[in-house]
DNA sequence: CAATCAAAAATCGTATACAAAATTTGCTAG
DNA sequence: CTAGCAAATTTTGTATACGATTTTTGATTG
């Protein structure tokens, strides 16, 4: 139906013609598709027609165009002139931007996390919780969108909104550079980096949390294989010649 | 004709109909109104009509909407449901948010551009012949873009797509905090620091880019008066009260 | 049988039309 | 003269229509 890949496409089911809150629903795509990405059900390079969105969400192209276009701003969407939206496909350059940057902003989240933990519910010891369960369910699409949201939830605790926002965008970048480049190697990242880190935030301590972060990215990092030039174009005719 | 202020709105006259290149005209709508907030001419509060828009660039309200969509998301542009897009009103938190992320991000942007001095023509000596002369005509909405644009060419020299998008909406966003809370007393910044910085880039000196950058950013920052709290409503009232 | 090219289908870009909401205007009453 | 309310106007939200571009299909030819 589309292109490169069609992981059984369907982001956000049945949640049309819900009563509660007729909320923006171009948020709502964006919404869908952001989280189908940090479950890697929506692979790169995958099409995002406006018919088929449209259709899916029920509503008309105008809608699903703001969604896309605010996708591709945010650069997890790629609009190519006549041709359409696709998810985009980080290059390797891509990629050591986006840890770069996270290694130089998520030490200073968690700085700032640290200090006002008193704003702290049982917030990061739940979201440790659902971590470990999906983890042992198996539930691998859980786990890796989990492990994403602990990232954000601390942002969100750090309430700097730049910040925050900045990241959400660099999480779902993240996201796709991880199943592109991970190394077969590297092992799913459990979750004990993340619970570290959390103690180092609720005991207060910023800088133990901060380079706990850094060494956290830096690790994940180090699990990707970034000299894979095209392994974009060029996988298909490697797998299937 | 339109809301708080009317700087004798006009950002990018007399532009349309060219034949040079039809290229995106969102973009170029985009382009006039963040050239205008950098020129100061657009001030904080001022309703951006959507047929107002379409009309000065001769578009229908589906190009303005994609272009005030845009400009909403890089928090230069608020967007009320039902009411219109206005030009952002940063608050004081905002404005120190954008600071901090200014003075964590920049200094490093000035290293890479230090560490890439290879790769540079005379640019950074035309620009600050062109902020000099700026100055010296008593220009001084030319002279506060192409302060803002010092910033954003180191920034294009460091070769960080990354990094260069965010500073590019931070600039504007600065110039927005400016505006609003310069105290009296700051002069205008004159081309000392873009000098010196500049001098430094040029050396290869990437640690003394990154000092003299901060240094700068946080003489910028106390030129600011963020004590006033709502400045933004308050304002009228006590102006005319 | 492979390659080329033209017609057909699908998809995007943009304008416009209509409904919903907010703002403005103008009238009336106190 | 001011306050409050209702009609009229303006403006935004969304769907849809139509032209342009790209992709696909299928036939034709070397």
């Amino acid at each position: 139906m589309s292109g490169l890949a069609d992981p059984s496409f369907d982001p956000k089911p049945g949640r049309a013609g819900r009563g509660a809150r007729p909320v923006d629903r171009a948020q709502a795509i964006h919404q869908g598709v952001v989280t189908a990405i940090l479950e890697h059900r929506l692979l790169p390079g995958t099409k995002l027609g406006e018919d088929d969105l449209g259709q899916i969400y029920g509503v008309s192209r105008t809608i699903v165009r703001a969604a896309l276009q605010s996708l591709a701003r945010e650069g997890i969407v790629v609009i190519e002139k006549n041709r359409g939206a696709f998810i985009a496909r980080p290059t390797p350059k891509d990629a050591r931007e986006v840890f770069e940057a996270r290694t130089l902003i998520e030490p200073v989240i968690a700085r700032l996390a640290a200090a006002r933990r008193a704003a702290f519910g049982a917030d990061l010891a739940a979201h440790l919780a659902a971590e470990r369960d999906a983890l042992e369910r198996g539930d691998q699409r859980a786990a890796i969108r989990l492990s994403g949201e602990f990232h954000l939830l601390v942002a969100a605790k750090a309430d700097h909104r730049l910040y925050e926002g900045l990241l959400r965008e660099l999480v779902a970048r993240s996201s796709l550079i991880i199943l592109l480049y991970q190394s077969p190697r590297a092992r799913v990242c459990g979750t004990d980096h993340h619970e570290a880190i959390a103690a180092a935030i609720e005991a207060g301590d910023g800088e133990r949390a901060a380079d706990l972060m850094v060494h956290h990215l830096d690790e994940l990092e180090e699990g990707l294989d970034l000299v894979a030039e095209t392994l974009s174009a060029a996988a298909l005719s490697d797998i299937l010649g």
